[in-house]
Order: C-alpha cells, then structure tokens, then sequence
DNA sequence: CCTTTATATCGAAACGTTTCGATATTTTTT
DNA sequence: AAAAAATATCGAAACGTTTCGATATAAAGG
C-alpha cells in the first residue's frame, strides 16, 4: 500500500537490481513486500513466504489474512477468496514461531515414559505412543517424548520440555516415579495418566477387572475347575484391578472353592523372568490346574514354554490365556488366547483428553478442574489356541 | 530505568494496587518492568519471567542479559556474576518461540521411520530413536518422531514438521519409499540416514560387510565347512554388504567351493515369515551344512525354533549365528550367538552427524555438502551358545 | 431521515528474544 | 600526546504472527 523509494548508488547496481523484476526502476511505486520477496526470489535467497506477502499478494492487510486463515469476524465472500488463492499460490504456511510467542501456547505435549517400558521386547508403549501421536495430527500438537530413568530423580532427570515449559500438557504412559507426576504437576503442568492411575489424576486406562472377569469367565463355561492366577507387581493399580476381576468370576460360580491356594504372585515386573519363577510355581502345583489366567501375555509365553519343555499339552491339560495381545501372541506356539487391549486408541483417547483439558484451561482460566475423571476402555477377550 | 506513572481513577483502587507492592503510590518512579512483576505476583497472575524482569532486576538492559546467557561479546565480570545471579533468582528461561523466531530455526529435529519398522516386535528402530533423543539433550534440539506408511503418497502423507517446516533438518531410520526421501530434499531440508542408503545422501550405517566377515571367519576357523547364508530383502543395501561379506569370507577359505547353492533367499522383509519360508528350504539341503548365517536374527530364531522341533541339536550339527543382537537374542534356546548393533550408538552419531551438517549450512550459507560422507560403525561379534 | 446494529477492513501494538549500530570508557599502539 | 583498538553497555529494530480498537460502509429499525 504504502508507495516507496530505493535509492542505488551507482547505475550498475540500479539495472542489476531491477532488471530481475517485474517493474522497472522508475515505476517502483509498488507494495514494500512484494519488492522484497521478487528481489530474494530473484537473488535465490529464499525466503519463507509470510502473512506480509500474502496480503501484499491479495491486496488486503495482514490482519484480514489473519481472519481468514484462522476463519474467524468478517470477512466478506470475495476477499476470503482473493487470500486463500494468494496463500495457495504463494504456499504460505503461517510460522509456528510467531504463532506461539503470541498465543503463549507451544502446540506441544510431552509424551513421558520409562526407558525399560519403551524398549521392552513388545512394543506395547510404542503403539500407545503411535495412538497419541496419530490423534496429535488430527488435533494440531506436536508430540515430543522423552524417557525417563525408574529411580527419578527431578531436578537431574527432568525432560528438557519440562525444564524449559516447552509443552502445554504432558502424558505420563505407564507407571513412573511419583517423584516425576509431582514435580509435572507442582508446575502447574496438566496431566494425563495412560495405562496407570495416580491420586486421582485424570487418567485413561482399560477395564482390567470386566476383561479379567471375561476371561475367567469363559474358562469357567468351558468346564474348567482348577483355575490359576499368575500375576507380578501387585501394588500395580491394573494389577489389582485383574486379580479382582479373578476374584469375582470365581466367586460367582458356585462349584469353585479354595482360590487362594492358587493365586501366585510375584514381585517386580511381570517380565519373562517372573514368568519364569511363576511358571515353576504353577506346574508344582498339587492338586494341578486345569487352567491358567496369566496376569499378561510375557508371562503366558513363559508358561507355554515351560508346558511344551514337559510335554504338557496345551489347551488339553492345561488351559492358557494372557492380556495384552501383544504382536507375538497371534504366533506363539499354540497361538495365545488372551485379552487384546487396544493401544492406539488409548493413545488417542489420552491425546484427546489431554486436548479437551487444555481447551478447558484456556477458556475459563483457573477453573477447578471439575471432578477429574478416569477414562476407562474396555478390553476384548480374543479366543485362540491356547485356551 | 524509563520512569513512569500509573493514573488510578480512585483512592480504593490506588490503596489496593500500591498495597501489596514494595513501594507505594508517591514513589512509583521505578522500573516498569519490576512493577509489571511485582503486580502480576501480587494477582496471582503467573507470567512467565522475561529477559526484561531479569534485566530490571540486575539493572542492565535486555541486549546485555540476552549477550551473557548467550555468552557472546563483551560483558565484564562484575555484571556478568549480577546478571546471572537475576536469571537465578527468577527462574528465568529464554522463551523457545521468541528464539525460534529470531533466529529463522526451530530447533527441532525429524525423526521419520515407517510404523511398521516402529512397532516390530524387536525394538530396533526404538532403541536407535532413543540413541538420538538422548543426543538430541545435548545439541539443544527437540525430536519430532512421525511414521510414514510404505507405499507413500507425497503429499498426502507428508508429516505435518515437514508441510509446515518446523524441522531443521530430518532423521530417516531404517529403508522408507524413495518418495519421502526425494520429497525431503526438494524441499530443501537437510537429511541424515540412519540404517539405509540412498543416492549418496549423508548416512550412518553399520559396517555389514565386516561385521558379517568376522562372524563367517569365526565359523570356518571352528572348522565348518558347508556354510549356509539366508537372506531377504536382497536390494537392500545392508543385505548386500553382507551378503559381499559373506561372499569374501568364503572365498578367503582355500578348502570351501560351491557357495552358491548355500546362499538362500527370498523376497519381502528379513522377519519370521521370511524366516520359516528359508528354514525349510534350508532343511532339505543336501548335504545339510554345518553352519548357517543368518541376515537378522528374525531369520535365526526361526531356524532355531524349527531346528528344535526336528530335534537338530544346536550347535553341535548346526551353528546358527544371526545380526543385530536384539534383545531376545539373549534369552532365545539356545542363547544366539550375533553381530551386535549398536543402536543407541547409530542414532546419537546420527544426530551428531545432522547437527553438523546444520551448523556449516548456516556458517557458510549456500555453500556445497563437501562430499557427503556415509559413517560406518563397527558392529561386534558377540559368542554365545548357538555357535 | 436519523440512529442503531451488523459487516468489512485496516493500522498498530504486542509477544520475547537477538543483533546491529551507537556511544562511552579504557587500554594499547604509534 | 594523539590515534587506534579493545572493552563495555545500551537503545532500537527486527522476526511473523494475533488481537484490539478505530473507521467505513451497508443494512435494519424507529
């Protein structure tokens, strides 16, 4: 809008610069940033496209771009046309930079979780984490991850986004240190739990006990008498959910007694290595089960393993089902009959949550956050083989 | 340093505003920016500190906070200690966005790998993403992770860092569409290959070749003849390497002939399926060999599995030696003897790699990538009980 | 026909940094 | 002793957006 001058010092200079452009010297009374932006494009010097040149572009101010592309107060028919083909044809994408230094949002979340639990043979936290990071794209966030160690200690191990208040909320997957859970919070950082609940922390977890009672269920209705319970880390909040679950179907059928007997637990992480000692419990057992509900599916491998090196035929004498549904147990040897979690959606069901909260915030800033909720998604008994 | 006056209609409103602050309403001739503060801690309003309280605070101006937590130009020691002790005081951190803006960079990293590599059973790809998260700490950078889909369609595909250039530069893990690739380049984004090659673009690779050497030399020094070689996914440039390997290891062997109808291969991804297709084919080779290299250890595991079941006692008849020592390979029966990968070591010199690449891009601007390299690491044999 | 309301557009300020001269002081060189 | 160079500090402009009035026109209401 605003016409201008450029004043060259010698003559060369002036037919250089000019003569790459679609104006001469002597008619440069023409928009500042559409002069700039021919002069970098002539010069190879490319510059990212902005607002400025947008609007010089569709002949309206930056602001009006502004309204259009963010589809917000009133713009009439013919201008918002004008600037989307000026932003098509100049393929601008606003800066995120700028965006956020504004808004004082960063548009990122943090994804955190414990280094063993991300690298672990089954890849149950990467799908979790590949759930909220296909629902980020939908809802406009960057996630950025980070592990961090099991004894935390905040301060040394803080996640830099933590440190430098680079996300606008954080996803904790799976149980961490409540050292790390209270020092994102202590922030004034809202938080969502995946697959773990923590004082009452908006959370969203799977229906362990309804998946667990299933289960346990349908060995019941195929005859089965004697049934075992192998589970590890109990002071687990999904832990406990599943041994309730346990209980409760057996209590409700009537020919069952004497369950505690066969409840074998372990401590420490319900890994191979628990399987392992769970697996020697179980097959010294006397009077010997007729079936088994593994707390999750590393363990029923073990138990598969253990059966087949002492010829125990499975489903025949002993019945097997885990949780999870991990990638592997669709091909184990007999295939894994077990709960199948869906993790994807987790992520995304967090992600979204995470999102809603956000939204919350914003809007009516220092609400209380109304009666925090934890989402629970159920669980699907997937039958195979092995039970 | 600016004095300045505040003009409160009423003596409530002026008695309320003055009240919680260190000075009152006569003396208001004091620094903007620490009354800015000092009202907004008073309102509960939690403002993120700025390079502004810091430089009211330590009674200099803002350019010369920002030099010393830069550590650029020249600041003497006095103000420097005084500055320093202000960002500690407050808390101050530098806003990312404000940085990103000014400085036309994001600080932000891609790490592009197609999901299904990502959520594979065995966490390689995961563990070289940690291997540049990790790194990533240390250069200051943030990782954006994005899978991308096998057959890709630029465009629809693209990850949204890429459309909207919030990346410096880009990490790609493990063999993707050569589509993706060209999409990256053209848009002129830096790229690091990480695990694959392509057209002479920077890459970080594992030396194959020798790696698979060392494991072939160690079996015919243990005296074994008929080696086998199973492979997939024969265009790839890894499997290439160690197939050549393989291929010079042999023919380094006076007393071996006849390679080629030893060396198996099929199409498709180097994983079980892959696996149990070559174990048979492998089974019924006649006369068996004594000894088998495995391009992964996907492949090995199978062979061990059905080795097992046709009670073939490893390695007494068979030597069975697999690569990338991932962490079954440990607890697999027996326990396999493998080229290890390291792959945390693969994604932190990745990212080191990238990070260089982006410094001399911007020292010297337009400047020609002075012979982009490929880096080899070393992979290392590790004896176990399979050979 | 005048007043209010809705629609349309714009300019300028703000967000929180970094960097580029400008200026002032001290030290070194001639 | 004067000139040049090094050191120290500062103010202002810039980065690319969004948002808040202000202003102008068109439509609606009395």
């Amino acid at each position: 809008m605003r016409p201008f001058k450029i004043f060259l010092k010698t003559d060369l200079f002036r037919s250089k610069v000019c003569g790459g452009l679609d104006f001469t010297y002597d008619e440069c009374n023409i928009n500042i940033e559409t002069f700039r932006y021919q002069f970098d494009t002539m010069l190879g010097t490319q510059r990212k496209v902005t607002i400025k040149e947008v609007a010089a572009e569709a002949n309206v101010a930056v602001s009006t771009v502004s309204l259009v592309i963010n589809q917000k107060g009133y713009v009439s028919e013919a201008t918002r046309t004008r600037v989307e083909a000026a932003t098509e044809k100049l393929s601008f994408v606003p800066s995120n930079a700028a965006r956020q230094l504004i808004s004082r949002k960063t548009g990122n979340i943090g994804f955190v979780t414990r280094s063993d639990h991300f690298v672990r043979n089954e890849p149950f936290y990467t799908q979790i984490f590949l759930g909220t990071e296909f629902e980020a794209r939908n809802q406009n966030h960057y996630i950025l991850l980070s592990t961090i160690p099991s004894p935390y200690s905040p301060g040394t191990d803080t996640p830099r986004f933590l440190r430098e208040r680079n996300v606008d909320g954080i996803l904790i997957a799976g149980r961490v240190d409540p050292l790390f859970i209270t020092e994102t919070t202590d922030a004034g950082i809202p938080v969502v739990l995946v697959d773990f609940e923590y004082s009452g922390l908006p959370a969203v977890i799977i229906d362990n006990q309804t998946g667990t009672r299933e289960a346990v269920d349908y060995l019941i209705a195929k005859g089965r008498v004697h049934i075992a319970f192998l589970g590890a880390e109990m002071d687990h909040p999904s832990m406990e959910a599943r041994l309730e679950g346990f209980r409760l179907a057996i209590s409700k059928a009537a020919e069952i007694r004497d369950i505690e007997s066969e409840i074998l637990v372990v401590d420490g992480e319900p890994d191979h290595v628990a399987g392992q000692k769970l697996s020697m419990q179980l097959f010294s057992l006397d009077p010997f089960p007729t079936a088994v509900f593994c707390v999750n599916d590393a363990i029923a491998f073990s138990v598969l393993e253990m059966a087949a090196e002492r010829g125990i035929v499975i489903p025949d004498e002993l019945a097997v089902i885990g949780f999870d549904d991990v990638p592997r147990s669709s091909r184990s040897v007999p295939p894994l009959t077990t709960i199948r979690v869906y993790k994807e959606q987790l992520g995304e069901l967090a992600l979204r949550y995470l999102s809603e909260l956000l939204q919350d915030n914003t809007e009516n800033s220092g609400s209380f956050d109304r009666g925090s909720h934890s989402i629970q998604i159920p669980a699907e008994l997937i039958l195979r083989e092995s039970a």
